[in-house]
DNA sequence: GAAAAAATTACGACGGGCGTAAATTTAGAA
DNA sequence: TTCTAAATTTACGCCCGTCGTAATTTTTTC
C-alpha cells in the first residue's frame, strides 16, 4: 500500500525539518496554548526561518491537528471492511468498540491538555468541525459505492449525516468528560453504555442499510 | 415581545449605520466577492471609519451572514411550537414543508448569488458550519426541556444531531441544486419528495421522541 | 446652555498568510 | 570528481483582519 522507501537524502531531510517543526509546535502550544503561540515562535524554537513553517503546514491549524487522514478516513474504512451480513451501522458500531477498547485519539481520546487546547480555540474548534464534516463526506462516498446508488442520491447521505453526527457527538461527549477529570478508562467503561443508546436508537432506522 | 420602542434619536441612527454598512457590504460582496472586498472598502463606502465597521460587526462574516438568529433558533423553535400529539420530528417536518413553500432562507433559499458567495468563500463556509452547530444545540436544549430528560442525558442530544442532520443536508442540497441553475420554483417542487425520503428514514427512530 | 454619556474617529500594533527572488543544498550526469 | 539542473530554504515585504487606546464628535440629560 505504502510508497516504496528509497528515501533519498533530500526525502529524509525534509521528513526530519517537518518533525522537528511539529515537535517544536506541539511542546510551545502546551506550555502556553495555541491561541498565544505564534509562528515566529515556533520558527525561532525549530532554528527555522517563518516561511518554512508556513511552507509545511498552510494552516497554522495544521501544526497542531496533524494526523487528519487517519480521522476522516476512519469511518469510511470500517465500513469498507464491513463482514458479510454486517450492516454499515453495525460496522461503524465494531469500529467503536474496538476504539473505545484502545483507547483511540479517533473516538476522542487525547489526553486532558489536547482537548483543553481545542476548546480553548476558536480556530482549532472551527478546524474539528471541518474534520468531521470531511469524514461525513467520506462516509458518504463509501456508503453510495456500497449500495450502488444513482448519482445525487440522497440515501447514502442522510445516512452518513446520521452516522457521522452520532460518531461526533460521542466524540464531543468523551472530550468533555476528558475536560471534567475523566481518566480514558473510566470513559472507556461508561462510554459503552452511552454508544449502545445511540447506535439502538439508529438501528430501525439503518440496522438494514447497506448490508453485504 | 418585542421591547418597546421609544426608539430615541441615538438608537433610531445607530440602526441607520448598521443598515448603511450592510447595505454597502452586500452591494460590494455581491459585485467582487466576499474575500476579494476588503472591510476598508466597505468603510469607505459606507463614509465611516473602519473602526466603526468593525464596531457594529465583531467578524467579517457578520457582514454577509447578518440575520442568524432566526436560523440558529428556527429549529427549537418548531419543537417548541408543536402541537398535541405531535412528534418533534413532526413538528420539524412540518416547518421544513412551510419552508419550502416560503422559499424560507431558512431551508436553503438564498439566491444563486449568495449561494456562490457562500461557496466561494472559505470563511462564510466555515461560518455556516458554525450556524449549523449552533441551531443543532439549542435544539438539543428544546428537546431536553421538551421531554424533562436528566441533566446531560445523551438523548436529546442524539436527536438534535439527526434531525439538525437531516436539516442540515437539505440545507445543504438546496443550495447545490441553486448553484446548479435550478430555480427556486422548481426546487421546491423537487424537494418536497426528497425531504419524505429523509424524514420517513428517521421515522422509525423517532417517530414517538418528543410527543406533546 | 452645560455636563455627562455614548458613539465615532484616527492611529498604531500584532499575527496569519502569500508572493517573489536570492541563496543554499541536493541529485544526477559528464 | 566536478559541474549543472532542480528543489528547498531563506529573507523581505506586503495585505488584511483584529484588537487596543485615546481623542473627537454627537446625543442625552439636567
Amino acid at each position: 500500500m505504502d510508497v516504496e522507501p528509497p528515501l533519498g537524502l533530500r526525502e529524509a531531510k525534509k521528513q526530519e525539518t517537518r518533525q522537528l517543526i511539529s515537535d517544536h509546535a506541539t511542546r510551545l502550544f502546551q506550555r502556553q496554548g495555541f491561541e498565544a503561540t505564534t509562528i515566529t515562535e515556533i520558527a525561532t524554537a525549530a532554528r527555522v526561518a517563518k516561511k518554512t513553517v508556513t511552507n509545511y503546514f498552510a494552516r497554522k491549524e495544521d501544526l497542531a491537528l496533524d494526523h487528519h487522514e487517519e480521522f476522516t478516513a476512519s469511518l469510511a474504512r470500517a465500513v469498507d471492511a464491513r463482514k458479510p451480513g454486517e450492516s454499515a451501522l453495525a460496522a461503524v458500531r465494531r469500529a467503536f468498540d474496538t476504539a473505545l477498547r484502545e483507547r483511540d485519539p479517533v473516538a476522542g481520546f487525547a489526553g486532558p491538555a489536547f482537548a483543553r487546547m481545542v476548546a480553548d480555540s476558536p480556530t482549532l474548534t472551527a478546524r474539528l468541525r471541518e474534520l468531521h464534516e470531511q469524514r461525513e463526506h467520506a462516509l458518504a462516498e463509501a456508503l453510495a459505492a456500497a449500495t450502488g446508488a444513482p448519482a445525487d442520491d440522497v440515501l447514502p447521505r442522510a445516512a452518513a449525516a446520521q452516522l457521522a453526527s452520532a460518531l461526533r457527538l460521542l466524540f464531543v461527549r468523551i472530550q468533555e468528560r476528558t475536560l471534567a477529570g475523566a481518566t480514558d478508562t473510566e470513559i472507556a467503561t461508561t462510554f459503552g453504555a452511552e454508544a449502545e443508546r445511540v447506535f439502538d436508537q439508529l438501528e430501525p432506522a439503518l440496522g438494514r442499510y447497506a448490508v453485504r
